[in-house]
DNA sequence: TCATTATAGATTATCTATCATAAACGGTTG
DNA sequence: CAACCGTTTATGATAGATAATCTATAATGA
């Protein structure tokens, strides 16, 4: 999914830990011991430390000096904030990625739109939102404004599956999907954009209201 | 400056090194051994490691495995992409700080505005710079906005301290500050948003057409 | 008595030192 | 050009030291 082989020890070790964290399965406060984890994957302590440096850069765990690492804290207020993160920096790499758009593109868009609609748990319906989204602004080739939005992808769907878990509740955004697409097929770059903003703060809305 | 007191090894380096290269004293591309790191600062190859990590995240160095690390290149697109992403950003940001700007920290804006009057060397004006845009956006009381923004910054400090070096350009942005202050006293938002906006894009057609 | 403080022991993070392994680089030679 | 070899270097393991934190118990004072 995200891109590298993760052939070291610590990228192996932080990926596995940065999965349980979106997905809930630790929970926010959570301590994370160094040695635990470091038996666990069957390794010392020293890429399990680097591993920790990585998802605090993530923002998924919250590092104190001397006192280790935690799960990071989930509040309300941070939903907000990801939302207007990536309704702005989606509409900039949109608009970059739109000229670069081929059909090639277009397909893989609506391949990810598709799995939407197949998709019979949550999990595989986010997958496939985030496939969506990301095939919508790859072609921007702008690879530190793609880091940015895959990190706050992963949030996203970490409050996703946070909010799925406390209130059953689910997201529903095949129809915007939908449109963002026609909109692109039509070249009109600037409705895309306008709805792709409209939809990104939608489920802003939605979720706070439903907590 | 940033905040935190780095009390741990790690981040000592990792702060020095990343002045470094922010500063031009290590040149893209530059190859950093852990062990020659290490021995400089007095401290095993963990630390450094740990750091390198950190500097990865704000892509101050570029790492591959089993060939090290080594000073991120600089190449001129990057500047378009900062450009758009800090735009796109602060524009956010000050949309959710200035509801909540007290005459305090109109004082302290202004306190960066005649810094940057009074600056003499490029160092000084690029201090100056940052902690204007820093205090502009801060009461937004967003931690990852904010921390996405300072790092956006210190890569923009980056390229403006080398683009300093190879051709003697120097930003003169404060006729801009000037206007972004008082149409705030005024409690014009919007137009406080958009000549930031176009403020941080002029920089950028100066730069690119100065190369 | 009850609450606060002090203290001792266990746990844990942080870092050092040394070693082992393997990959990459540089040169030589077939 | 390609195969080989020694050096350098990154990566990781292991053992141990130090210091900070936590916990639980004991002591003190109101």
């Amino acid at each position: 999914m995200t891109d590298d082989e993760n052939t070291t020890t610590a990228g192996r070790i932080a990926e596995a830990i940065g999965e349980r964290i979106i997905s809930g399965e630790l929970q926010p406060d959570a301590p994370l011991r160094q040695d635990h984890i470091a038996r666990e994957f069957n390794s010392s302590h020293v890429p399990v430390r680097e591993a920790f440096r990585q998802l605090q850069a993530q923002h998924l765990v919250v590092a104190v000096p001397r006192r280790g690492v935690r799960v990071a804290p989930l509040n309300i207020n941070s939903v907000k904030e990801i939302a207007e993160m990536r309704a702005a920096l989606e509409v900039v790499a949109l608009r970059n990625a739109a000229p670069k758009l081929t059909s090639s593109h277009l397909a893989r868009i609506e391949l990810a739109l598709i799995e939407g609609d197949t998709a019979q748990t949550i999990q595989e319906f986010e997958m496939a939102n985030r496939a969506f989204h990301h095939a919508l602004v790859a072609p921007c080739a702008m690879p530190r404004l793609l880091a940015s939005l895959d990190g706050l992808q992963l949030a996203n769907s970490r409050l996703v599956f946070a909010m799925a878990r406390s209130s059953g509740w689910r997201p529903r955004s095949n129809q915007d999907h939908r449109l963002i697409l026609q909109a692109l097929r039509a070249r009109n770059v600037d409705q895309a954009c306008s709805l792709l903003a409209r939809h990104i703060q939608t489920i802003e809305r939605l979720a706070l209201s439903s907590s």
